[in-house]
DNA sequence: TCTGGAGGATTAGCGC
DNA sequence: GCGCTAATCCTCCAGA
């Protein structure tokens, strides 16, 4: 007989996957309004490569941000590269 | 003077990138939900890497993962590899 | 008056990258390599995708492949999942 | 009878299998390589993330690289960041 | 601490 | 030509 409790492994499994499917899609949709966005930036005549460099350098504390510039400043002045 | 439309560009860059920041914040939060549920079904004994593998097949259409599944097999067999 | 070892941090930074760029080049034509094999695999019919998933599997120790494809397919089992 | 040609399908993928195989095995000799140097490097003290940027950025063409910087230059200012 | 693996982002190639 | 998917690269994090 297959009381209570049967197969009970797979109904966890099942929700467990089911719980990182519906926080995926969510992700997802999160990942297409981010993609509007640019869209939407690059139709206003931003550029999206600018944009996305700037969003990676406001994520960082200030400064971590100014000590990583500083620190490529002068490994370039040291190879005798142009950063401008 | 300065009337409006004053550096707008700056303006709507800044928002622009406002709502990008914002939008992967909530990602994130996502990710991390996500990843407290692989902790979770570790502590339960699940493996996370047949369940990573699961949820990227069930996102599969069947049919597709099928064909896909069969073609493996028939080179696998004409190699000579067990994927058993 | 620029004795020996003047800028010498420069020099051996500037080596370093000469190295690393040098070898990335090598690893490039690699690259381009592999990309002609599965181009002519292709011109002769066989399917790209399916012979790296064959490479990625061949990589791996027997007994490993083997252990995660039964996990695999319990796991498919519990949650109903055909994965032929 | 199994006369010349029998498993040809199955020899042909072998082949371009390990050929693809070869390849990769030497990339990954020269990634491990690279990754020798940027050891070598820290051990002389230099940051190896800088050095990976400096080496993306020798591989732009100048003009390339210039436009982008002052491009990011343009909008940090628009939005009131320091790059400094 | 540091090494391998997974996730995310960027980039190139392809198809529409 | 552009959008999209796949591959590569980089970063972060868990585990040893």
């Amino acid at each position: 007989m297959t009381g209570i409790g049967h197969n009970t492994g797979g109904d966890q499994l099942k929700l467990l996957l089911e719980r990182v499917e519906n926080l995926e899609a969510e992700k997802q949709a999160l990942a297409d309004d981010v993609k509007d966005v640019y869209a939407e930036a690059k139709a206003r005549g931003f550029d999206a490569k600018a944009m996305r460099q700037l969003v990676r350098l406001r994520k960082q504390k200030p400064e971590d941000r100014k000590a990583q510039a500083l620190l490529l400043q002068t490994y370039a002045e040291a190879i005798g590269l142009d950063l401008i």
